[in-house]
DNA sequence: GAAATAGCTTGATAAATGTCAAGATAATTC
DNA sequence: GAATTATCTTGACATTTATCAAGCTATTTC
């Protein structure tokens, strides 16, 4: 499995052997079967989770036991709390398996070590930053303004790997709408 | 004015006196009216703004003409469009000041050397990028799971700062509900 | 300081979305 | 492969929120 990661790597990072044997001897693989967690709520996240294969969650539960998901990460995308991982406090939310997946774990010491040393490493997970942030900012603006039918329409052409993928009660959680509307709004879209 | 963004940044990281004057060097003050644009949406944005005086937002328009506000940036905050300074595309969003304000420009080239010669500065530079995910993240929670009511509640609580600074349409349109939905919220809460 | 504009509130009504319940089908588990 | 569980759909109804319109203040402009 860290020959997914070593792929995605020299994809996004000009890369030597050496670099790429200093990044493998501070990854710790790890399996996952569907619905075990990675992060559960109350712990403290201490890594970066690399997608390697499957597909997992993060989300909040909110006073009346409702889940809302916060993020989906498929293959060769990043997840962890990075509340948690900033402050050290106890995360809040939780990150489970949506499949059975496997993440390739770098802890936040060898993880910061690795930006220090290998520039170029640093460099583009400063942009993964970046980007997020921006699509951060993207979601809360369809948050805010989209109808119900729109922020699915918006959904399917941002996330369009994800629209057969996970159930969709569970989209309808990430996109703040209830599974019931989504199911219509789904059936509506057809007739058209 | 200089003189504010000297202050944020020594209370911030560790710069000594050469530092701080080839920041200066790079720095360019803007004076803006009530009203007037820092970006209009078409425009490319090139810059990173510091806010020394005042208040300003950043919002985006619809298909339907109607203006949703995604930032607020009172004195110590920052200002941008990172999608237009990292792609280079025209902006999408404008940014405007609701007081008369004054701002510090460092153009992207500028900005980026200091980042590159003055690590501390970089430092804390990424640690508000961070901090800006993280508070972003937290937002798209409270937009997907909260009722008006909670959404306010949630405002007042985070942004103390704004809630008598900002005409109440502004903050209703920032938390993606009706200014008149806003009004009616704020009634029932004085009445409890 | 009169006029114009912006901001806020309130009522009446409409529209969008949520909730609850039931049933159908598909997927999973033992 | 039978039983269980998860997923999705649909209907009936409730609730929340939006929209439209009017009026009242406060603020800004000339």
């Amino acid at each position: 499995m860290f020959e997914v990661f070593r792929k995605y790597l020299s994809s996004k990072a000009n890369l030597s052997d050496a670099d790429f044997e200093r990044i493998k001897a501070v990854s710790v693989i790890k399996k996952l079967r569907k619905h075990q967690y990675l992060l559960q709520e109350g712990d403290v996240w201490r890594s970066n989770a690399f997608v390697a294969k499957g597909c997992l969650r993060r989300y909040q539960i909110d006073a009346k036991g409702q889940e809302h998901i916060l993020t989906f990460a498929t293959e060769n995308w990043w997840i962890g709390d990075r509340d948690s991982l900033l402050t050290g406090n106890p995360a809040i939310s939780n990150i489970d398996a949506i499949e059975d997946s496997e993440v390739v774990l770098i802890n936040k010491e060898n993880f910061d070590q690795l930006c220090q040393q290998l520039p170029t490493f640093n460099e583009f997970i400063q942009t993964i930053l970046q980007k997020s942030f921006i699509a951060s900012q993207n979601r809360i603006y369809a948050t805010i303004s989209y109808t119900a039918e729109e922020k699915y329409q918006n959904f399917i052409s941002t996330r369009p790997e994800l629209a057969n993928r996970v159930p969709q009660h569970m989209i309808a959680s990430y996109l703040g709408i209830s599974a019931e509307t989504l199911s219509r709004v789904r059936n509506q879209m057809t007739k058209k």
